[in-house]
DNA sequence: GTCTATATATGGATAGAC
DNA sequence: GTCTATCCATATATAGAC
């Protein structure tokens, strides 16, 4: 791996283990070995090297999103399959956490990456949910925007819910309990 | 208010803005109008005083879900109190947000107060749930627990999503698809 | 209690030699 | 492409006068 791709990786790490405003170009430079020339000379500064990281984040998120949505079974299968997904719960969501971080949201380039991430992310989750309420699968009354939301909204939170703890159980606790809201209620049908 | 009390207040809002790492002794002194001496005769430095608005913010917090909880109504009714209170969704949880705080989460005293204020969120939520069920106003196969994490999950996710998108619409939509997955559903009833 | 002076380390970057 | 030198501002305090 050459000096601007370690550059990019290094950072990748820092930005989610620290954040934007937590993470300083000399931390880079130790972390990743290299020189303060070196990190100048491949990027313009911080913003510039943060892009390119953050960028990345966002594409390897979506392309496991992606996976998941495009698995094999039914639409609650897949959408389980999405929220069980292998998550180290503890770090936290690489994009995710840097909507906390005021400077990542006051530059527009920074931004970017991080509202489309969102964006696409329930916009095709949503899509997955209609699918499965068309093929009599979910309950008709479901609103796959909001639903959509709703459980992007709880990795989310529950990553939160996961560090405030300590443990990551309470990830697979918040997730269960959501999965288990829109899994069909047998129970309930007229058979 | 005092000096010792601005600067506590004014630290709540800077941790809410930027965070523990983004906020400066500097800026707490300039938006409290405390100088520097000031400060550190009342704190023995960032961290000490940075306790003090953690703990009021927490306290804030957990009395303001109280009043929710304790309110009139249905279970339901209150759970959608508590979810749908007025809150300044793109500002993020004062609380949350400080979960992403690497030297916040490294400090076991800053951390205590965030670690309970969840804990006893979620518990105190769960109750209502289970009393929710007991009374045969929620399904019988809803997990308290889970749910309760899951909803709470919901609202910390429900910020990221306002703040990603840039519009405090998103908190409203999560929040929505979430109630409406605990609501009765009458339409599957057997009557 | 508050102020000013002082101190060390880090943040974030530029300049120019090699 | 990488290294070292240098730069100014900020972070986070401590000391001591008033």
């Amino acid at each position: 791996m050459d000096t601007r791709e370690r550059l990019i990786e290094t950072t990748r790490e820092l930005l989610w283990e620290r954040g934007y405003v937590g993470t300083s170009p000399k931390a880079i430079q130790q972390r990743s070995g290299a020189g303060q020339g070196s990190m100048y000379h491949h990027f313009h500064g911080k913003p510039d090297l943060a892009l390119a990281a953050i960028t990345r984040n966002a594409d390897e998120l979506r392309e496991r999103a992606r996976t998941a949505f495009d698995g094999p079974g039914t639409v609650t299968d897949r959408v389980t399959a999405y929220l069980r997904r292998e998550r180290d719960a503890l770090k936290g969501c690489p994009v995710g956490r840097l909507t906390q971080d005021p400077d990542v949201m006051a530059d527009p380039d920074l931004r970017r990456p991080i509202e489309e991430t969102f964006s696409w992310l329930t916009a095709t989750l949503a899509g997955l949910l209609a699918q499965g309420r068309a093929d009599g699968e979910l309950d008709p009354a479901l609103d796959p925007q909001a639903t959509a939301a709703a459980l992007v909204a709880v990795v989310q939170g529950a990553y939160v819910l996961a560090r405030a703890a300590g443990t990551a159980d309470l990830y697979a606790q918040a997730v269960d309990g959501a999965l288990a809201l829109i899994r069909p209620h047998r129970q309930k049908e007229n058979h």
